[in-house]
DNA sequence: CTGTTAGCGCGTTCAT
DNA sequence: ATGAACGCGCTAACAG
């Protein structure tokens, strides 16, 4: 592989002049210009970046750490986060954080301070408080993103949706409809451990809204499964033997709302006229669905877009970004579709 | 940040030393091991990357290009890359290499070349020859995968799956099961483009297969659609429209049967009672669906530990890489689930 | 066992 | 307008 002295030779000047011209800096003649353009493209070069990051103490890349990137929403995100760091002419990392123990990657992480990736986007819930907090102080920028709580790092950048006011408008949507028997199903990523929930906001928001009409959820109503349709289906089923008297179900996320969209289909259940069901933030496959699911949108392509700008508007120039910048909350929105409707009767 | 000399000054000793007794490389006294190790905590050391990767001539990523993340064919694939890339200490840099023009992104093929990735896994069927073909001159590691033509680039490393055969597994399945009028869901890159068709392997496999039986597919019961749930529902309905007595369908990949299911569910045509669908690949939410679809299975998994793992041997050492490991091709299997039974009479 | 030297390939002064 | 020299942080080869 050719180097920019290869060229610098070949064209009869120095690397400097390579290089200024290849990147358009300073000035340079006409001549030197189509000169060393030329041998650049006859030899093939292509210079070095990483070299190129050492000199300019910046890396072309910055890396998203996710729990999963199997599940949908987190492809979504990967998606925009690609498109975003392209337009801004960086290259994605893609990080699978969750371990066995349910942390952070130690080695991930350390690979990213290494300056290998400028910066770092977090996705999830309450993954790996401990590592990342320890990471913060090293000075590596980091931006929280789809953050379930957030105020739990108020000093870090975080670009997310209000959760609660998720969870609120899918309850509201369900007991304005008439819905008073109501069902949830809520993720949890460690569905073994008896009780562990994810989704906390959405769920207090869910709650908090029903309340308002004076429903209650209680226990055999509220059933938990793994983060899938497959853990919807099953929690929804677990549900409807419990309380075959439910006229909608919420589910924490669309995944587990596509799992008893199922369930209802296996138990002949019509939807909506017998079950609604309404799911929550709105990953592509909730339109495709059918009946084509209600959920609570979220945005998540702008928030994939706008955690990858301000990571690079931080690395870019910290001073630059205003305060208000730093912690920005979407506004989650409902979209009704075919899957919920007023209750039988 | 601090950096290797930094460590070196305040243990007394050189860089040299820092770098060997934190790698594990030579031998060092005790004494010296621990003096280093205990500065190198202290200061919050952590090695620059990119330094490292100059000096070493190697970067500790590769780089996978798909067409399309959001396929979750595609995020199988890379959530199975990432970890094999892990565990041979990689990071996986993510490429969605199309392009409005349809062709790999050039950019992105030149970043590479620049050893930000010190090898390259291309996926998809016809993406981007052209400009494929014009990197592998320079030299850069490329392994293809999940390659629909197997022998369109027989020089080019290779680990795909017989799709001939896959197709063939799957016309032979509803052949078996005794139904004759079959009718074809295939997907395109570019749906727009009258006639077009990705998965050519798979369909001339489904005929073959069909032909043995008598079995012919004519213009009305094969329909294209976009390569997504969407686009299978809308061929369905299209192709059930123009020919409702098909007692089954295939679709040439998972996405577009789901797809499929969903019409017919519209419909009230119960699967597989009225009509059978199949579908192939074998992605994890062919078994989530309801009725579970049957499949065939490429062990996509199995694909992406197995290209990651060639693209790295080959650039450790391709002398060490026998002429056979060159040229992978795994077999399919179908994966009998609910979605297909006997046609009706 | 440890230190010295010499790059890796590129960007960046500061002269000229 | 152009070039020489230096530095980025690290590893490799050799010397002691």
């Amino acid at each position: 592989m050719p180097t920019l002295e290869d060229v610098a030779k070949l064209a009869g000047v120095s690397g400097a002049t390579v290089s200024n011209v290849l990147r358009q800096r300073g000035a340079a003649s006409a001549a030197t210009i189509a000169k060393v353009q030329q041998v650049a493209r006859d030899l093939g070069y292509r210079p070095n970046l990483v070299a190129r990051a050492l000199a300019e103490r910046r890396s072309p890349t910055i890396a998203v750490f996710f729990t999963n990137i199997l599940n949908p929403f987190y492809s979504e995100f990967a998606f925009a986060a690609e498109r975003a760091a392209r337009r801004r002419e960086h290259f994605l990392l893609i990080c699978n954080a969750a371990t066995p123990e349910g942390s952070l990657d130690t080695a991930y992480l350390n690979a990213v301070a290494g300056r290998l990736a400028e910066g770092l986007i977090v996705l999830g819930s309450d993954l790996g408080k401990q590592s990342l907090l320890a990471m913060l102080p090293a000075g590596v920028p980091v931006v929280l993103s789809t953050w379930e709580e957030t105020d739990m790092y108020p000093t870090v950048p975080c670009v997310t949706v209000d959760f609660h006011k998720a969870g609120q408008l899918a309850g509201a949507h369900l007991a304005e409809l008439g819905h008073r028997r109501i069902g949830i199903v809520a993720g949890s990523e460690h569905p073994e451990i008896v009780g562990d929930v994810a989704h906390h906001a959405r769920l207090a928001g869910l709650r908090k809204s029903l309340a308002a009409y004076d429903v209650t959820v209680p226990s055999p109503r509220l059933q938990i499964g793994s983060d899938s349709i497959e853990g919807g289906r099953l929690a929804t089923n677990r549900l409807l033997d419990l309380d075959p008297t439910v006229t909608a179900i919420a589910a924490t996320n669309d995944l587990l709302a596509i799992g008893a969209l199922q369930a209802a289909a296996e138990r002949q259940i019509r939807v909506p006229d017998s079950l609604s069901v309404i799911g929550l933030t709105g990953i592509w496959m909730s339109a495709q669905v059918r009946p084509a699911l209600t959920t609570i949108d979220i945005a998540t392509a702008s928030l994939a877009d706008g955690s990858v700008n301000l990571l690079l508007d931080l690395i870019d120039d910290p001073a630059t970004v205003p305060a208000s910048a730093l912690r920005v909350v979407g506004t989650p929105a409902l979209v009704r579709r075919a899957s919920t409707g007023p209750p039988a009767r």
